[in-house]
DNA sequence: AGCCTCCGATAAAACGTTTTATGGGAGGAT
DNA sequence: ATCCTCCCATAAAACGTTTTATCGGAGGCT
């Protein structure tokens, strides 16, 4: 509200009658000043209202409290909650934490990346928005990096992800035991490694199963576009599995206006779980990856980092619960040939 | 990677053959450098990879480049759509973003807003956890402050929030249209203004529907547990309104649970809507609440303030859509008495 | 009394910037 | 040739901290 210069340790120190740097000790619990002068100190900065300037501060003592976190998207369900346990696991520690997004684009990333290397974080947390992540990383002296979620191309970062390509393939076996024998896999870009994981893990385990893969793209539009397109065309697979938030939305909008019943005309299954999975009729089948998880391992190696751990890269890979549910179940005593 | 000390000012001007002056003259645009040693500096700064210290920027220049969010839980997605829209637009504007989450906990709450304050930021938008907002804000010289989504109790801050008793009162009426004869209204606390508003809105336009109201808290397992409580009750409402995301969620759970068919058993409408609610059947009649124009209208009146602007506190309510769909449509036909 | 030690407080330097004030050199006018 | 003006570059101060080095004084010992 008012807008004066806020209150500087000058201002505290004259008020209680010591020196810049009594009040600093003070502040910082160094153990060489009086009781006597702790307390005028104390009541000085509380009277005022006191909070030292953490950017003052680092820049003096070279100790950072600040850590960035890059994101494609924050709207999404899954980075939201990943960069709210993040936030939680920082403060814990005692670091702020700025997050930017890259909204899934390659420049913007990268000019993110540089923007935020300019408040000089202890460390970085990244979601990269596709392979070639390590290309954009401004050069200079970096601090440690956590790459999750999605792996670089190249690059030696340390690595937390989830196992893609076993759950993917948990999913398409269930589907080929359940009797169906095409399944179309459908995913935004193979330019992202999970969905390039998942995809190959779906195809390992299909079976006598036959595959095929659909590359739909980032925008909800040209997916719905592309899908209905394709469900529309002779013969129509007997199993959906989608392999990423958004192409799992936009498919079960389009089953639907398609007038497909799930799962007797189409078997539908997810990766990447979100809530109303489990509200609609009949729930959907789906990977449920460890967000949470993910987010603390990634911190708890950053930490280990910013206190100068110096390993070598090390990649970390949480296995996901595969939620089996009615979206993928045989309609009993229905065979699937009259269906079809 | 590399842990040496990131390259400053003074590197730069060095390789250059120029003074640190002249380095950031170049870097600022200022029209006095001569060709020659633009290019110099220029070249240096690349060859660096050098991206100046805002935090040393700013503690000189006074221009703050840094403004703080504040919201209940970033794992909600409307708080994550509202984040993640205002860091586009701060970005637009060179801003970055700190966020920090309160964890819909008061004490935390103030824990955050004095940390965040050690940042200087120049600027604040904070969604706070109930009413006695004001009385968390640390004393001393704040940034300008917009409030969004909650309404405190007191205090002048900026507020943009949305139209909570005319959009309650909205859904409450087309209930009361539709022949229901008693609405429940379910709700997280009274102690969040947004559900005071919206119980006062629905009940005003309750014309002759009997109307009740229960408090079900923040925790889920509780909510469920009360819930399930007072649905087993006789009588049961003929409608359900229910005034938040996480309370929608779990009721709807609730009524799956105890085996009630929507609409046909009891209504159900929510305010703040999700995506899953179209995709339920029957989809589910729901407040949709303008969260991108809050962001916006919230960014924009605090770059105003940023710029100085000194206008009296200015509040501004937005107006959300009511989606009229099948969870709240009488079955056709079907005298109501007949179903009690 | 004289000396040494230690404790506690402070003055001043340093961090990486921006800005103000200063200074030097080139060129034009007398 | 001398002087005056610009123009462009730089030295130095300043921002709010922390830290190092200094300094004064109280107390204990001979």
């Amino acid at each position: 509200m008012d807008r004066t210069r806020p209150v500087s340790i000058r201002m505290v120190a004259e008020r209680a009658g010591v020196s810049t740097a009594t009040v600093s000790n003070v502040l910082n619990g160094k153990p060489t000043v009086s009781k006597g002068f702790i307390a005028q100190v104390r009541a000085a900065v509380d009277e005022l209202g006191y909070v030292a300037d953490s950017n003052a501060s680092r820049l003096r003592s070279g100790r950072h409290s600040l850590a960035g976190v890059v994101v494609p998207d924050l709207s999404n369900p899954m980075f939201g909650a990943f960069v709210s346990t993040l936030e939680h696991l920082a403060r814990d520690d005692g670091f702020d934490l700025l997050v930017v997004s890259s909204a899934n684009a390659p420049e913007q990333e990268a000019e993110r990346l540089k923007s935020i290397r300019s408040w000089r974080p202890a460390g970085l947390i990244v979601i990269p928005c596709d392979g070639a992540f390590s290309a954009r990383l401004p050069k200079g002296g970096n601090p440690p990096i956590v790459v999750a979620d999605r792996i670089p191309d190249d690059g030696a970062f340390d690595l937390v992800a989830v196992d893609n390509a076993r759950s993917a393939g948990a999913v398409t076996s269930h589907l080929a035991q359940g009797g169906h024998r095409s399944c179309l896999v459908a995913g935004s870009t193979l330019a992202i490694s999970n969905v390039r994981e998942r995809w190959d893990g779906a195809a390992a385990a299909a079976g006598a199963m036959t595959m095929a893969m659909i590359e739909l793209g980032l925008d909800p539009a040209a997916i719905r576009r592309r899908l209905h397109e394709r469900l529309r065309q002779a013969p129509r697979p007997e199993a959906l599995f989608t392999l990423d938030h958004v192409t799992t939305l936009v498919a079960f909008q389009v089953l639907s206006e398609l007038g497909l019943s799930i799962p007797r005309d189409i078997a539908f299954a997810s990766f990447d779980e979100t809530e109303w999975m489990r509200l609609v009729t009949p729930p959907v089948t789906a990977v449920r990856q460890p967000v949470e998880a993910m987010a603390q391992a990634a911190w708890a190696q950053l930490m280990r980092r910013m206190a100068g751990d110096a390993a070598p890269p090390q990649t970390l890979r949480l296995s996901c619960a595969i939620e089996i549910r009615g979206s993928t179940l045989r309609p009993s005593g229905q065979p699937r040939t009259a269906a079809a």
